[in-house]
DNA sequence: TGGTTCACG
DNA sequence: ACGTACGTGAACCAG
């Protein structure tokens, strides 16, 4: 079989000198050279496709293999500190790999090489040898080749030398690398070879007599230079060690049996965290890992299929296609992005599947019809990305209906923090094996004859195929794991909520929003003069690096806090700088304004639509915790909290005769920690329907409610904000200006009151150490394989994760599931008032005036009746002309 | 492209 | 002794 054999310790060094020195984990681990080595491999087995996989490492041991020379190996310089560090964690990710490692006690790398390959030729394979080092040339036969790798800049070459490239570049046999060798000498393994003999004179010698022996024998009448004669007489003994120690030996005393090197899936969980803890989060998406039960497992290749492909020409075609949509349990569907075409796919029992290629130009029949058939309710079926068809149906007039399934959705709840979930990706992933032998089977095949339409239309009638693939493996998983009715009460009702969400859209004024705009482009020109001035010369004030050379090295205001490049300017530290020189408020201004300007103010007047709205998309696959995400823009994160900033939301308005109603829940997550815990105070607290923070703080600071000072009240906030992020006395103190004395203390006399929390904090992490996962009161799941993590920084990451993942994201669920009443509602009473926006825990919905009131006793009713919990669940609503207007 | 900053809940 | 709050998206700078 075709093997590949790499020499771990030379490829590593390789690695280690050239890739970038600084490259560490943020506690200081050298990374480096791991990080080096894994690209060369993985550039490696892209070149090579090997069929078996091994890597061979240096075992020093007291006893050398040729004790006689040991003094020379004594010599070899030793590993620095910053590489040896890094070769045990290289070792563990290689297992990860499940990357067949060997070692041999008192044997160097190279020889396990040389031995392999033997091994391996003897039963017929092929071996190629990998290693920076020529040493290993001598190796190269018939069987054997050596692929020699070097790195410059960090950039990686390799060159593979088979017998005739050896023998044209260095005119004689592999074999003879070794007397070459032993003549030149290698500094770098530490052998002398004939002092005064280098490389040149030492080629013209092998070149004519091949071997040290035969010189030797015919010495002193040879064919060179009286002084090389004369050298190599005196340095006969060097020649005759140096010799021995370039013989790269193939007998070391190893089982080995190359069929143990094929090549198996990752341990990706292992693998996962390992990439992880070394920070090589780009790694982890080039490798698609993801750190949940999501490994590919064996045995779950998609079966063989009798596929027959339809085209749906004829009303006939229509009709008997329609009865088998409707009788599937559920069809596989992918239509073109703008719907002038769909594939459907349904299998029966035993194997065989029908494949549908319904196109607007072809069909002869009513293709709107078709279309509304195919998507209405009669016909249970699932899409990649139930959310952004919707989207298109209603764009076509299409009232969607029937997904039972979505296979991204799927995708997304089985691992929410996976990053991508395209087809083509997770193909790779779940089903590895199909897809290579896919790839190389296509390679093979070229496909040269298809037209690109052909080709086209193949790669879309796979991609439904992988539809319906999904579908039959994530059904089973997401039933296990109790996620199935996420899926089907919470995100696929959601899907059409959204759709119609992103196509209302939300009206702008964009007259006042000019306006704001230049208003904004005076005040950021008189501050940048004003900054100038003070600064004594002109510089990008938004550049952190030229800010802070001005602040700190030309007017020597005293830099506070570091970022990995530099010297921090972010808010906190300006804050404190603020009274130590007037520029530093200026450039906080500065920053504000042209923070609003250029996101907001140009961002938005960027991306309003014909129609005068902005439809933004919200993603419903992206979040960790069950959020959804705004983006193009987001209109999630609209200025609020500043006077000025809050101007913003002045120009979203609702249209002539209209107004918007906004519905947000007050301190819903707060709630959710009340019930979630079961701590009777705060149950208490919050069914008191006093202010929580007053009453915390009245609890805590054991006084009455009716005299909590301001102060206590905010200390008592950021507490209980901070519990639900998994909270440190050290950034609770940053976040209220205390000590982290004081706000230990805080926190402290927080759980002697909240005992019920602290218990539950205690709770939900060792039962996610315990599960590796946490969920929300619905389900939902994120896996944290972090909480397994002996690194401190990454393991206290979970067990913040821990405790936020499920409050925030129950509080996701819950305002999903009012979204789906909501829009329920509005419809069925036949209401005008449509949803427009969703910012976490606030709903906002357009009507006529005349409906108002209706609409606003809607939202409360539904937002407070989702969920029976052990505290009221309370949403406040407020119309007005304006977004502004409505708080 | 990664880092920094800052807008929101 | 560690290093410091959860979840997002967008603009800008610098290499």
């Amino acid at each position: 079989m075709k093997l590949m054999v790499i020499d771990g310790n030379s490829i590593v060094n390789r690695a280690f000198y050239g890739v970038s020195q600084n490259l560490a984990t943020r506690e200081g681990l050298p990374t480096n050279a791991i990080f080096g080595f894994l690209n060369i491999l993985l550039k490696l087995l892209d070149e090579e496709r090997p069929e078996g996989l091994a890597v061979a490492f240096d075992l020093r041991a007291p006893t050398f293999r040729h004790k006689a020379f040991a003094q020379y190996k004594a010599q070899r310089k030793g590993m620095p500190e910053e590489l040896a560090v890094q070769m045990p964690v290289l070792k563990e990710v290689l297992d990860a790999m499940n990357v067949r490692r060997y070692e041999l006690e008192g044997w160097e790398a190279d020889d396990l090489l040389g031995t392999m390959a033997r091994v391996n030729a003897a039963q017929g394979g092929e071996t190629v040898i990998v290693t920076g080092d020529k040493d290993a040339l001598q190796l190269i036969d018939g069987r054997t080749t050596v692929k020699l790798v070097s790195t410059r800049m960090g950039q990686t070459t390799t060159r593979n030398v088979a017998p005739e490239e050896f023998r044209a570049e260095y005119g004689f046999d592999p074999i003879h690398m070794i007397d070459l060798k032993a003549l030149m000498g290698d500094s770098s393994d530490n052998y002398p070879g004939v002092r005064g003999v280098g490389e040149k004179t030492a080629m013209a010698l092998v070149r004519q007599y091949r071997t040290v022996d035969a010189i030797y024998e015919k010495l002193p009448d040879i064919d060179a230079k009286p002084g090389v004669v004369k050298k190599l007489a005196e340095g006969e003994a060097d020649a005759r060690l140096s010799y021995e120690l370039a013989v790269i030996r193939r007998d070391a005393p190893m089982e080995f049996n190359p069929a143990d090197t094929v090549r198996k899936p990752y341990n990706q969980p292992v693998l996962y965290q390992k990439l992880m803890e070394l920070e090589f989060s780009k790694l982890i998406d080039k490798l698609r890992l993801t750190p949940g039960p999501a490994s590919a497992p064996e045995g779950e290749e998609p079966v063989e299929v009798r596929v027959d492909i339809v085209e749906v020409i004829t009303a006939q075609d229509f009709e008997r296609a329609r009865a088998r949509w409707e009788s599937a349990d559920c069809a596989a569907v992918l239509p073109l992005p703008d719907l002038s075409g769909a594939a459907v796919s349904v299998s029966e029992e035993g194997g065989q599947a029908y494949l549908y290629d319904l196109r607007a130009g072809r069909y002869e029949g009513d293709y709107h019809a078709a279309l509304s058939a195919l998507f209405g309710p009669a016909v249970k079926k699932t899409a990649h990305g139930v959310k952004e068809l919707c989207r298109a149906l209603l764009d076509q007039g299409v009232e969607p209906g029937g997904f039972v399934f979505d296979t991204e959705l799927a995708a997304y709840l089985l691992d929410p923090t996976a990053g991508s979930y395209e087809i083509r990706k997770l193909a790779a992933s779940y089903f590895k094996k199909a897809v290579e032998q896919k790839a190389a089977l296509q390679e093979e095949e070229q496909l040269s004859f298809l037209t690109d339409d052909l080709k086209a239309r193949t790669e879309w009638y796979e991609n439904v195929a992988w539809i319906e693939a999904f579908h039959a493996l994530f059904k089973p998983k997401l039933e296990e794991l109790g996620l199935m009715s996420v899926l089907s009460d919470i995100e696929l009702p959601l899907c059409p909520v959204l759709a119609r969400m992103e196509r209302a859209g939300v009206l702008v004024d964009s007259q006042a929003l000019a306006e704001f705009g230049r208003q904004l482009q005076t005040g950021i020109e008189v501050l940048m003069e004003e900054i100038y001035a003070l600064a004594g010369e002109k510089f990008n004030i938004l550049s952190p690096k030229q800010l802070g050379h001005i602040l700190f090295d030309k007017l020597g205001l005293p830099p506070v806090k570091k970022t990995k490049t530099g010297w921090s300017t972010n808010v906190d530290v300006l804050e404190k700088l603020r009274p130590r020189h007037e520029i530093v408020g200026r450039v906080l201004d500065y920053r504000q304004l042209t923070k609003l300007n250029s996101t907001y103010v140009e961002g938005l007047g960027k991306v309003i639509a014909a129609d005068g709205r902005i439809h933004t998309s919200f993603q419903n696959t992206v979040t960790a915790t069950g959020r959804l995400s705004s983006t193009e823009p987001n209109l999630q994160n609209i200025p609020v909290r500043t006077p000025l900033g809050a101007e913003m939301r002045k120009m979203f308005v609702a249209p002539a005769g209209k107004v918007l109603v906004d519905a947000d829940y007050s301190q819903i997550e707060l709630r959710l920690l009340a019930h979630m815990s079961g701590d009777q105070a705060m149950i208490d607290g919050f069914n008191s329907g006093v202010d929580i923070h007053t009453v915390t703080a009245s609890q805590v600071f054991s006084l009455p409610q009716d005299q909590v000072p301001p102060e206590l009240r905010r200390a008592a906030k950021a507490v209980n904000f901070g519990i639900v992020y998994g909270i440190s006395a050290f950034s609770l103190s940053e976040d209220i200006h205390v000590s982290v004395a004081q706000a230990k203390e805080y926190m402290e006399k927080y759980f002697e009151h909240y005992s019920g929390v602290r218990a539950y904090m205690d709770r939900v992490v060792a039962q996610g150490r315990e599960d590796g996962y946490v969920s929300t009161l619905y389900g939902r799941r994120r896996w944290l394989p972090e909480l397994k993590s002996s690194n401190f920084n990454t393991r206290s990451f979970g067990e913040r994760v821990a405790l936020n993942m499920p409050i925030q994201g129950t509080a996701a669920d819950i305002i999903k599931l009012a979204m789906i009443k909501v829009d329920g509602r509005l419809r069925a009473e036949g209401l005008e008032a449509r949803l427009v926006l969703q910012v976490h825990d606030e709903l906002i919905v357009e009507c006529p005036e005349g409906e108002a009131d209706r609409v606003r006793a809607l939202l409360q009713e539904e937002m407070e009746g989702v969920a029976a919990l052990a505290v009221p669940l309370v949403a406040d609503a407020n119309a007005g002309r304006t977004w502004a207007e409505c708080h």
